[in-house]
DNA sequence: GATACCAGTATCTAAATGTAAACCAGTATC
DNA sequence: GATACTGGTTTACATTTAGATACTGGTATC
């Protein structure tokens, strides 16, 4: 019987910890936003902080130096005069795709949920 | 060319949108966790709070409420003495088990990708 | 009567996040 | 040549959120 306890717990810590890797890297509000805009086209930085609607710069700018220790994305600077730096998606990255889908699909339900039945939700 | 630029950036704001739904319910260290947790099986406050290791007694008591507010989980009270609250996840959180399993399966391929190629991430 | 369990709260501190402005190099405007 | 602007940050400061620790009130156990 403890036994049993004993699986089930170690069941739901199995099922738990590859999640909190996951979070470990992309939890936030705006790591995945940030590397959907990114899925679209490769941007510059000016252009992540119109599109990444919210985000300010530093956070942008920290949250970018997190996603390329983690080799989701890739910065390149050009060399032209001034500088100009690239930001984009790496193969690792798209690996993100179907989690970001999804989350996307749920999202879209999620709304129509609360716009078309809002006192079930 | 002005209005391909304005389409580009309209589609990169509707791909993100949805996902930004999804990240306010969502997002944080905890509330995935908590029902992957309540996935496995319903519980009780105190096993929760052993079971999502690491979590305080505050934060779940704040991510729970947050969960019932939105629906995904369900918390029943036993008249019992002293009284036995019970935490169970409700149809509507079980909707997120795609997102779930797809975090899951990213997450176990990081966890294999830094264990055995570290070099490369 | 002391101790422990349950389901949380209250209080205080530490960390994360946000805001506003500054910085530097180059470019365009006057 | 002075002024103002752009891109990609960085800094200083304020606010928000998370975490550590202690506590409550009722019940059961030793």
């Amino acid at each position: 019987m403890e036994a049993l306890i004993k699986t089930e717990r170690n069941l739901c810590i199995t099922h738990i910890l590859p999640i909190r890797d996951a979070l470990d890297i992309l939890s936030g509000k705006w790591k995945i936003p940030i590397i959907v805009a990114l899925c679209v086209h490769k941007r510059r930085f000016k252009e992540l902080h119109r599109d990444v609607q919210g985000i300010t710069a530093k956070m942008l700018s920290k949250e970018l130096k997190e996603l390329e220790m983690n080799k989701l994305v890739k910065r390149t600077v050009h060399d032209t005069s001034p500088v100009t730096v690239e930001y984009s998606i790496t193969d690792y990255g798209h690996s993100l795709t179907p989690v970001i889908n999804e989350l996307r699909d749920w999202g879209m339900k999620h709304r129509d949920k609360i716009i078309y039945h809002p006192e079930e939700v």
